[in-house]
RNA sequence: GCCGGGGUGGCCGAGCAGCUAGGCGGCGGCCUGCAGAGCCGCUCUACUCGGGUGCAAAUCCCGACCCCGGCUCCA
């Protein structure tokens, strides 16, 4: 059937194929490195994390790339960049920050095990690439330069606009007062003078400065993609202007459209009903919430919305999918357990299910990464893999199924990325004390003491280990 | 002001013309020495409101109301 994309630039389903067959180029919006990540940028990169690894489930090859901004931007508002107000908070020098945060960046997406991008380029190791595409604009008639700063004329890029929908007449009545030495108020910058003092510029031809925003996700992309990409992704927050102006810029820059021919774009994480983010103070950081949670109860949560829709976060939200988890993390166990008593044979029944299961499952990821849905799927493969091992009529064949299916799904979105239960409990009870007392405990209750075999029960509990009692014999498992 | 995206059962969250989404919570039953886990059933024909077009509308059209976001740094 194939996979659909909503594309934001055309606001359609679209099929997708790639320029090249099966290899993809993606490019991602990477942070601006001046503080801790929060859980909004988890949600963005998670979401794309598990598209990634879903098109490579389905055979194609990925190659990532995404960005590490580590210079600081101009808030127009208040003439401040933030990587230097970082560098004065801290007292810090202003690359000394962006190390530092960079590397939690690099160690929170590691523990949220993201595929790591095939590339992460710094913006501050490409400053002489944006400087010779500056330059080529300017040559192409595209730019111009007043007085140290050099500004990309839209009105020279018809196409401007087609990305966010903007029209031209609300383009040039900015709210807030524009640069007077603008041909355009529309106008942005793509290299911009350094005023006396500040620490973070190069030389260029134009003098000392340092370049615009978004000249760097194109200069980037271009270097390591090639002049045209399958997908670009980011935060809907970036459409207008970051996006618009990149599409300009590039294609301005190539002749070649599309810059980029899918464009997606995620939906914001919200707390209390309200983006999450820095300049509101609403956030929660991803290593906050990793004290309480694992890396898959934060994916799951996730995914438990589409990537194109708002997710509000609350503990009770994050609970739910920690729960969902260990829900699965069980039926895997339950599974692993029975297959030491079921029978051999084919299982036609089971065979038959998982395979349904998978063609809904894989469906759904299909129809424009509908993870919600995925979810659905695998709650259903859940419950029949449950009803299935209540059913008493196992086979190893049938276990092998639901166990590998299962496995496989949760894989092919990231989910459960290596867990064995076989290691889970063999480590557990390769612990020789622990084994003593489970059977001094299994003594007990075959003279029916159950008040000792409980308290036994309950004391391991105390220290993380969950026994449970089921027919064929005692049950070991790590508490969460 | 302009431009997007939304409003679905107690809560979360898919669906986007006809076919049980799913989860959580609650209730009842089964299983169990107890606990846990699990199974079965119910809660559940719910879709902001008012019109309209269809044999048929949560889904399409028109009009309200409300929420969130972009137009300024942002994943």
């Amino acid at each position: 059937m194939g996979i659909k994309v909503y594309n934001t630039l055309t606001r359609r389903l679209e099929n997708f194929e790639p320029f090249e067959d099966n290899f993809v180029k993606m490019y991602v919006c990477g942070p601006t490195v001046q503080d801790v990540a929060h859980l909004g940028h988890a949600r963005t990169y998670i979401a794309f994390d598990a598209i990634i690894r879903f098109l490579e489930y389905r055979g194609y090859r990925v190659f990532y790339v995404r960005n590490i901004t580590d210079v600081g931007h101009i808030r127009e508002e208040s003439g401040r960049d933030r990587i230097l107000e970082g560098a004065d908070r801290e007292k810090l020098e202003p690359m000394e920050l962006v190390d530092k945060y960079m590397l939690m960046f690099f160690e929170d997406m590691d523990a949220l095990k993201l595929r790591r991008p095939n590339i992460q380029p710094r913006a501050t190791m490409h400053i002489l690439d944006m400087i010779e595409m500056t330059k080529s604009l300017i040559e192409k008639g595209y730019a111009y330069e007043v007085d140290g700063n050099v500004y990309f004329d839209v009105s020279k890029f018809p196409d401007y606009g087609k990305l966010s929908g903007i029209k031209y007449e609300e383009l040039i009545k900015h709210r807030i007062e524009p640069d007077p030495r603008k041909r355009n108020p529309a106008d942005f910058a793509l290299w911009k003078k350094a005023e006396k003092g500040y620490l973070l510029k190069w030389p260029s031809i134009w003098g000392e400065g340092f370049p615009g925003w978004h000249i760097e996700c194109s200069v980037m992309s271009m270097k390591y993609l090639g002049p045209q990409i399958d997908i670009h992704g980011g935060g809907q927050e970036l459409i207008l202007p970051h996006h618009e102006n990149e599409i300009a810029q590039s294609e301005a820059f190539t002749g070649k459209k599309p810059f980029v021919k899918y464009w997606l774009h995620t939906g914001y994480l919200t707390i209390a009903g309200e983006k999450m983010s820095k300049s509101l103070g609403n956030f929660v950081t991803i290593r906050e919430v990793l004290k309480k949670y694992d890396a898959d109860a934060i994916r799951f949560f996730v995914l438990s919305s589409h990537y194109r829709s708002n997710i509000d976060y609350n503990e009770e939200a994050i609970k739910r999918a920690a729960d969902a988890i260990d829900k699965i993390k069980s039926t895997l166990r339950e599974l692993y357990y029975e297959k030491e008593d079921a029978r051999a044979g084919h299982d036609e029944m089971a065979s038959n299910v998982c395979t349904e299961m998978k063609r809904r499952f894989i469906e759904a990821m299909e129809m424009d990464f509908n993870t919600p849905e995925a979810l659905s799927v695998l709650h259903e493969l859940i419950r029949k893999a449950n009803a299935y091992l209540s059913s008493k009529t196992t086979t190893i064949a049938g276990i092998d199924a639901y166990y590998n299916t299962i496995l496989e799904l949760c894989n092919s979105i990231g989910l459960l990325q290596g867990f064995k239960p076989e290691t889970e409990i063999n480590n557990l009870t390769a612990s020789g004390i622990l084994q003593i007392l489970l059977n001094i405990r299994e003594e007990l209750r075959k003279r029916g003491m159950y008040d000792l075999s409980d308290r036994i029960r309950e004391s391991l509990k105390e220290v993380g280990i969950i026994i449970e009692d089921t027919k064929e014999g005692q049950r070991v498992r790590l508490k969460r």
